[in-house]
Formats: structure tokens, sequence, C-alpha cells
DNA sequence: GAGCACTGC
């Protein structure tokens, strides 16, 4: 076993995040004009430091877009709103909004602010997330929502009308909705001027979001203000030499913290749910072997896929004379925040999902972290003590990283945003301004899309279907099935099916023999016919026992996704009798159900071959089924089947099965085939 | 015959 002498010591470069965390708390508020202070490093040198919050409105009421540099913990998300309240902002009706990418630090942002403010949650401070509101349409002045809210905001109310002033918080996380709102901000900002809009990234490459803003508008003036957070210094440390086994070598440095450093727990940063349980497995085969006196440890894994009872586990402090330690994906980077963290070990890796638009593949690979992440990792051991963070690569390689990572808006499908962006009129995508362009065919591929399944004409413009869908929250091909429910008269058993493939993680499979036991439970609601109807089983047993979480748990079932998928089924049911669409029973009728599935996924058939594995209609790619599938073992009797989704890992799987007879895809595939090569789906 | 990073409407 190796010691943790080999460690060279060294610290981030100068201007990062962390870095500048060592100065004393004060904020820095600087201006300069739009064009002249590109560089934010610049003009902190240059400009005063000023205590006073009234400066901070000061600079806000002048100019008509501020960027705001803060890494967590300075106070911009909960300080700033308040600010532009006290200075006037939410006179006459209007309404400070501050975005968040994520539903929890919507709800829990607003309900401190609410505290601070002295008001009752949802009275003068509220938030707005997808099934929640907790806002008074006359009474709320400061409005926290996510910023897929706000973005369906603008779809009613172009130009947003209600709001005075919009910060867009965390914009360093580039989501895809984060993009959008920033494209169409920008938009609305020039047939309004007078709607404020604010950046906030914890990350230097917001000097970006001010040349976006910048170019191409008349000569103005912006603001740069900066905030400095309280955190504690992190001393870092790299390896001398690349390891070939990051999950090994995290095992060891861990062990190893735990010899020879003070007390505190440990967060381990790796990718995924085999490593974690490969590293976790490694040190309870060395707990035996823990000297007398050592410290004994406490290890917590840490996963979205985990049910929520073992995710809490994680954030429990640990018993007296024990270690935490929480071995996690990037969860633990931005999504939640874990009190009590000293030391960080840092595989240098992430997963990450890019959807390739050729072969309308996402696939999910492992890569490098940015600089960006690598820094963010590194602060969660400093926001309780001073900590250290020991990453798993040398020092030389951190400086080859990206400087940040890609934005999300340039690796997805794109065709629900553009339908969105369509239906705002947004109708020349060449012409949008993305903060970051996404690629030409992905753009190409998805307007390609949207022609073949009848969301957009020949012209370009949005169909009648189409403005509809564009409305619904769902992805297109399940809109489009919801609407064909009318025609197969099934709408009550297709809602649930949307709502069910919507969620993910239905079925929960524990570890080792009780996963066998899962399996079993899963039978029970498995039907013939695929992977829909079994859903359609399993959340009509669901409301049928009374929606319990200890039913749940007895059948292998996730309540947190079952629950997820009742809200779900009720707002698309409302989105459904606004359109007028039947809710009716299908009187068992599996046959209609099925076809009903097939007027939206009939571009994901898929053919039966000996082998067990499938080839899709479209590009004769070769197929496997995906584990959890109830047609994993059987052969569709009629040989064909279609998909909800596919993606690319070591093979190239297929999700959420049901079985077909292949002329049901042939007239779909009459109905709309292919425009670009006039080639419509063969069935041979 | 074997597996899924994380969000959001």
């Amino acid at each position: 076993m190796s010691s943790l002498q080999f460690w060279k010591p060294g610290t981030v470069g100068p201007g990062s995040t962390l870095d500048r965390a060592t100065e004393a708390e004060g904020s820095v508020i600087s201006s300069a004009p739009i064009g002249a202070a590109v560089s934010i490093q610049a003009a902190r040198e240059r400009l005063p430091i000023f205590k006073h919050k009234e400066k901070l409105l000061y600079c806000v009421e002048n100019y008509g877009v501020t960027i705001l540099v803060g890494q967590t913990g300075c106070g911009k998300t909960t300080q700033l709103p308040q600010y532009l309240h006290e200075a006037g902002w939410a006179a006459d009706g209007n309404v400070i909004a501050c975005t968040q990418p994520r539903r929890v630090a919507a709800t829990s942002v607003a309900a401190r602010v609410a505290t601070e403010v002295g008001s009752i949650l949802g009275d003068e401070v509220g938030y707005t997330i997808r099934f929640e509101d907790v806002s008074d349409k006359k009474r709320t002045r400061i409005l926290y929502l996510t910023d897929g809210i706000l973005f369906r905001e603008t779809l009613l109310d172009p130009l947003l009308s209600r709001y005075s002033v919009v910060m867009i918080d965390e914009a360093h996380e580039r989501s895809v909705y984060t993009d959008l709102m920033l494209g169409v901000l920008k938009k609305i900002r020039r047939k309004r001027p007078s709607l404020r809009v604010i950046v906030s990234s914890a990350t230097l490459d917001a000097a970006g979001f001010l040349d976006y803003f910048s170019s191409g508008n008349p000569p103005g003036e912006a603001t740069i203000v900066s905030l400095e957070g309280r955190m504690y210094p992190v001393h870092i440390a790299h390896l001398e030499q690349p390891t070939p086994d990051y999950v090994a070598k995290a095992i060891d440095v861990v062990w190893n913290i735990n010899l020879q450093r003070s007390s505190g727990d440990v967060l381990v940063f790796l990718t995924g749910r085999e490593e974690i349980d490969r590293c976790l497995e490694g040190l309870a085969e060395l707990l035996p072997t823990l000297p007398r006196g050592a410290t004994r440890l406490k290890l917590h894994a840490l996963h979205s896929g985990l049910p929520m009872d073992e995710q809490l586990a994680a954030f429990e402090p640990a018993e007296r004379g024990f270690r935490k330690v929480i071995v996690s994906t990037n969860i633990a980077e931005a999504s939640v925040t874990i009190e009590g963290i000293k030391y960080v070990v840092d595989s240098g890796f992430v997963k990450i999902r890019t959807y390739n638009p050729t072969t309308s593949l996402s696939s999910l690979s492992t890569i490098p972290v940015s600089r960006a992440s690598a820094i963010q990792r590194a602060g969660r051991a400093g926001r309780t003590s001073y900590g250290a963070c020991y990453r798993l690569y040398p020092a030389s390689t951190f400086e080859s990283l990206p400087p940040t990572t890609q934005p999300e808006i340039t690796r997805t499908d794109l065709t629900t945003p553009i339908l969105q962006l369509k239906s705002l009129g947004i109708d020349d995508l060449m012409k949008f301004e993305w903060v970051s362009s996404p690629p030409a065919e992905a753009v190409l591929r998805a307007l390609e899309s949207l022609v073949a399944s009848g969301m957009v004409g020949e012209d370009g413009r949005l169909t009648v279907i189409g403005e509809k869908v564009a409305e619904c929250p769902v992805e297109v091909n399940i809109a489009r099935m919801l609407f064909a429910s009318k025609d197969y008269q099934c709408g009550e058993e297709i809602l649930t099916i949307a709502a069910m493939t919507t969620v993910q993680d239905v079925f929960v499979i524990p570890d080792g023999a009780a996963g066998a036991l899962a399996e079993l439970e899963r039978r029970k609601f498995t039907a013939e016919e695929g992977d829909h109807l079994t859903l359609l089983n399993a959340y009509n047993a669901f409301t049928r026992y009374g929606r319990s979480s200890s039913w749940c748990k007895a059948h292998a079932l996730s309540f947190r996704a079952l629950s997820r998928a009742v809200s779900i089924r009720a707002q698309l049911k409302k989105y459904m009798q606004r359109f007028g669409l039947p809710i009716e029973n299908c009187q068992g009728d599996a046959k209609r159900l099925r076809q009903c599935i097939v007027s939206g996924y009939w571009r994901n058939g898929a053919k039966w071959m000996a082998d067990g594995t499938y080839r899709s209609v479209r590009g004769n790619v070769v197929l496997h089924v995906h584990p959890n599938s109830v047609l994993f073992t059987r052969k569709p009797r009629s040989g064909w089947v279609i998909f909800h989704e596919m993606e690319e890992t070591k093979k190239t799987q297929i999700r959420i099965l049901t079985e077909i007879e292949p002329d049901w895809l042939l007239e779909y595939g009459h109905k709309f085939h292919d425009k670009r090569t006039g080639v419509g789906v063969s069935v041979r």
C-alpha cells in the first residue's frame, strides 16, 4: 500500500474561482462600456470595492444587461432579487424573476428568501416549478422559477411583459433551457429594452455572455458585477504519473486519507454505478485490515438510481468515531451539497450523453471533465472548513483539460427545442442567435423529422397540429400518440402509457439475490404484448392499491417514479381536454392500443433475428434488447416490434418494446415517408 | 443473456 507521500502539492491557477475564494469577503462592483470590458479579470483590477448594497442597485438600474460572477454561497441568488425589490423594480405590479436549472434550487431558495423578507412563501416571494405553483398572480414580487418554466411562459407571453427584471442564475451550467432563454431574452430586449437582464455564473466564462449580448446591438453600456463568496481554501494535489485504473487508485487514496489525515469526511467522484460499486467493494474488503485505533469508515454510494432513502442516508452525519466516505457520480458536483466534506478525491472523468444527429443515436460516454468542473469538484471540500482535493491525474493533465463542458444544446436532439422556437415565431433558425450554435446537421435533421411527422409544413412553418404539439410538455412522438388516441378510442390508456414512458427507472432492481426477487415481482405485471402494456399494468396496480410507498417496495417498483407518472398524467390530461381529445377506455382491446403506439413511434420499427438481436427498419442497425424489457428473453410472435428509444452504450440498445404487426408500420410509412430521400419504410 | 451520468417542461 503506498502512502500519500508521492502527492505533489500544487494550487489552482490565478484567476480561478478557488484562488479568489481565499480573498476576504466583500463585493466588487465594476461598470464599463460594452465592448471595452470584455475581460472580467481586467475589470476587477480596475474597479473599486463597494460594500454597500445601494451601489449594487445603482449599477443594475442604469444599464440593460448585467453579468454577475459569484460562486455558490456568495448570496447572489438570495440577495440580488431583494436589492432589486427594495430599489423599486417590483413596483407597479412588476415581477422580478430569478431562474434556476433545478426544481430543488427554485423551491429552497424561495423558502429562504421568503423568511428573510418576513413573508409567507407564495405571497411576496414565491416559486413556480412544473406541477407546483406557489405564487400569487397579484401579490408575488420576487419569483423563483425553473428556466424551463420561464421558457414555456414565453410561448404564452412572448415579451414576458409581467417581468421588469429576469435573472438567469447558474448560467455556467448551460442547460438547454438556459441557452434557449438567453437567446429569447436577447430578442425580447430588442422589442422591449426596458426589460433588464442579469446573467449570473460561477465561472469566468461569463465574459462570453457579455459578448453575446453586445454583439449586433447598438452601442450601450453593460455592467459587470463580481461578488466574492465565503469559502475556505482547498489544497490541491495531483498525481505525478497518470494512473491506468482510477478506481483502484481512488481506493488506495481514500484508505490513506483515513490513516494519515485528520478527521473529516471524504467525497469521491467516479462516473457511474458500476465504478461506485467496485470502489465500495474494494474498500469493504480492506476494512478488516484497519489497524486498531484507526478511525472506522462508514461507506455510502450516491447516484440518482438509488432509492430516495438510500440517497438521504449519504447526507446523515457519521456516528462518533466514524469517518464518512461517499462515493458519488456527478450528482454531487452541482445538484446536491453534502455538509462536512473535507477531502475530495476526483477521478477527473464524467459520463456524458451526446446525440449523433446522423444516426439519431444518443450515446453515453466517459470523458475527461472540464477545468471548471474540476474546480467545482475541489470546491466541495471547502464549504465548512479548509480542505484538500486529490486529483487522480497529473497537474499537466489538468492544464490540458477543456476550460468548460460543451453546452448541452450542442449535443442534444433539437426536435423539441426547434418546434418550440417555431412556436415563438422564430422560423429562420439559421438566423437565430444561439449562445453556442448547435451543429448545422443537428438543426437540419430536427427539421426533417418535424416535417416527416407532420409538425412542420413544406413552407417551414408550423402546421395546425404542430402548434398544438408545441404546447404539450412531452416529446413529439408521445404527443402524436396522444392525438391519435382519438381515432383508436383509447385515450385513457394512452395517457398512462405516455406518462409512464416519460419517467425512467420504474422497476427497481436491487443487487444480488434481491435482484432475482425483483425480477419475479416484475413478472406479476408482465403483458405478453410487451413493455408499454406492462408499464400500464404497473401503473394501474399502483393506483388500485392506494398509491402506497410500502406497496411499491414490496413489488420492486419505484414510488418516486410512479408518483411522478401520476402528476405527469394529470398534467397531460388537462392538455387533452383543452384540445378536445376524448379520454376513452379501450375496453381491454390491446390491439387498438398497440396500433395507437405505432402512430407515434412508427419510425422506431425493428425486426427480430435468429440470434436474439433486432435490426432497425431505418438503417438496418444491429440492436440489442435492454435486459429490463419483458421481451429480453422472448421472441415476439410476429417477429416485429417498435421501441421507445435506442441508446449506444457498449452496444446499441433498445428500451421499452412492444410487439406489432409489420403492416402497421407500412401504413404510417406510406403516410409520412421520408421526404428528403423519397424512400419510405420498407418491411421485408 | 445482462445494465442507466444529470436535469427539465
